[in-house]
DNA sequence: CAGTGGTCTAGACCACACC
DNA sequence: GTGTGGTCTAGACCACTGT
């Protein structure tokens, strides 16, 4: 059972044993070095790495090699939790940039679900946040400027649950998220420090006001292998 | 920004406007007849299949080709919501097989999520459940037989969730879901008609009852162009 | 049986990272 | 400048699907 008939899939079970049993951090050999090391065709190597890059077990850096990943971040969709909280919390240095800021009109997707016409105002921000120096996610943030009046006036490189909270007293939300696996495409698979084509998980979120209408539209590009979705829920049958 | 410079991103690009502007959804055409069309090598027409593959708009069946993946099925681990009940008020037609039954000592994770001792019995069962024919996900779930007691007497081949709220009066429970991207191996692969280190999904659930005491313990496997998580929530900051 | 995708080889050249 | 991964070629043989 454990043993396979394929290069790949030997190829791919001795590095899992060697990556996990050894807790290994750093970097592997060389692609080179390790079709000598097992005697095969670069190509079959990388079907190997490839999957335990899907399993998340390792990553590449562009031309630089591959490495052992990190643990994955946690995130709870359904805590209020901040980014700043939820990475701190598990032992996480995080950082945001803040990339693009704008006014523009709603993309037809966005309008939809924002129930505006296609000339309504949207603020919108791009921004990559990253854990201990790693990007992992690449956010799209839109807000309506009829619901947020003068949200483009604010410094929006700071908290901005926390300008929700003070200026425009949004208490309480509700949210609609969905989450799927993607693909990263540039620009954002180079935001995100990985290549074009590269595996990833999109969350997209609908944020509503405690009258249930909505003023917020986001899409995040998660590295698929910095990210856990984690969800505790108390439900009735 | 649309024009890519590499043969694999062309063909990507080409095959996906074919596949959601025409909106296909029977086959593609031979991987050999393709390498002729774009006059390109099959190594490289294969790296863009596989984007495509990632991107959840095509799919593979063992040996016979490629296909136009069909819709997603939406679900929402927040909601308790049958298989059967979301599955068919989305209009898809499910089914499930029951692969294995069996009595067994729980593994370290289990025992852990569980807070079981390694001698404690639990009644495991092992179920393939697809959607329009197509098989979707594999589940594997865990009852704790001490806080369900004689559960391996009843019919677990029927609906597991009425039997709990029947039979153990589990009227109200408390879950703990996880989600993270994976590789699907052997044999689970097999079940799901797809390869051996294809993508996946996999969601770990720890179900508790009103008391907090966790009595089951699931993972579900899935395809990963088959699912998207949908969740709607109320929160307070 | 013919045709399909699955596996694998042994090269080549390139852009870029790192020193 | 040297080494890295990224792209790409032109084959080969195999296991299996579908007829």
């Amino acid at each position: 059972m454990s043993t396979q008939s394929f290069a790949y899939a030997q190829v791919r079970e001795v590095l899992t044993k060697q990556i996990t049993e050894l807790q290994l951090t750093g970097s592997l050999p060389s692609e080179r070095e390790l079709c000598a090391t097992f005697d095969i065709a670069r190509s079959t190597l990388r079907q190997a790495l490839g999957q335990l890059e899907n399993m998340g077990l390792i990553y590449r850096k562009n031309r630089s090699g591959w490495y052992v990943c990190p643990r994955k971040l946690k995130y709870d969709p359904m805590q209020h939790a901040s980014f700043l909280q939820y990475t701190t919390a598990q032992g996480f240095q995080p950082s945001t940039v803040l990339l693009e800021q704008k006014k523009q009109k709603p993309c037809k997707e966005i309008a939809t679900a924002l129930e505006l016409d296609g000339r309504a105002s949207l603020t919108s921000i791009l921004r990559v946040r990253s854990v201990d120096g790693r990007a992992v996610v690449v956010e799209d943030l839109n807000f309506s400027n009829k619901h947020l009046p003068d949200i483009d006036k604010h410094d929006l490189s700071l908290s901005i649950s926390m300008l929700l909270k003070n200026t425009y007293q949004h208490h309480k939300v509700l949210y609609d998220i969905s989450v799927e696996s993607c693909c990263l495409f540039n620009p954002i698979a180079q935001h995100l420090d990985t290549y074009d084509g590269a595996l990833g998980l999109k969350v997209t979120r609908i944020v509503r006001d405690q009258q249930g209408t909505a003023f917020e539209f986001d899409r995040e590009f998660w590295r698929h292998d910095a990210l856990m979705i984690e969800n505790k829920a108390k439900l009735q049958f």
